[in-house]
DNA sequence: CTTATCTTTCAATTATCATTGAAGTATTAC
DNA sequence: GTAATACTTCAATGATAATTGAAAGATAAG
């Protein structure tokens, strides 16, 4: 991870409303919210969470998918990880026991799961 | 670690050349660089130095002490571990092996070794 | 084809952050 | 005491980011 994505990373988390977002999205798991749930559980416009996710979403720490008329987003836990693992071997100059952190092996599961959500349709916010 | 402390560390972070600071400091170790040697290091003014280290410290990821007329910083690597630990246990919703991280035992007592690496004068010098 | 729903994009406003240079504080040397 | 050094704080400017509401794109239903 180069530093300019790890900036971006973490900005992306140094925000209120965001960090709400991320966190509702980690409570979701990999079937993920749609933007409109997401709007909703954050109390905030919907152009505005449009705004933020995909600020998110361009930093790695999001994906997205569509399902019917709704956008769905989920944690990209690659992308968490890749955030990990730059915070703890790169920038703790190769000494992450400093810190006290251990970053398990690779990175892996995180995609197949969401397309599994994907498959699963509808059911959240497509209900008419 | 609350939220809103979060925020700021990761705020603190988010930004080019504190990134390059704080890489600086996890390289120099506990033993830290002046406020000085930090700006050549990284080739900004004082001024501009003293505004993101302020910004660092209140965030809680470094801290400073004097020695005669220079001011030195280091990483507080409690306040890293407590960003890691956020990271992984609160906003991953309990759920680190998500991120396939391992945090490691507690903080605790880091805070003596680096005063001791300077003569420990002032126990804390800080901007605020 | 027309309408409804969900979301995004755009433009404008407001708010926040970063940078600069000058002035101020603390410490040391003479 | 005065002068020098090291850093911080302040005030002003310039640069980015966040929020809002209106308009537009995409998908689905009638």
């Amino acid at each position: 991870m180069v530093e300019e994505q790890a900036i971006g990373a973490f900005a992306a988390l140094a925000h209120e409303n965001r960090l709400t977002i991320f966190r509702s999205l980690m409570r979701a798991g990999p079937s993920g919210m749609s933007a409109g749930d997401i709007a909703v559980a954050a109390g905030l416009a919907p152009s505005n969470v449009s705004f933020h996710v995909a600020q998110m979403e361009r930093a790695g720490l999001l994906r997205s998918w569509r399902v019917r008329r709704n956008i769905f987003y989920a944690v990209d836990t690659d992308g968490v990880h890749r955030l990990l693992t730059f915070l703890t071997e790169e920038c703790c100059a190769g000494h992450p026991e400093l810190c006290g952190l251990h970053v398990a092996g690779a990175s892996g599961g995180g995609r197949g799961a969401a397309q599994a959500a994907e498959g699963k349709l509808t059911g959240d916010t497509a209900a008419e």
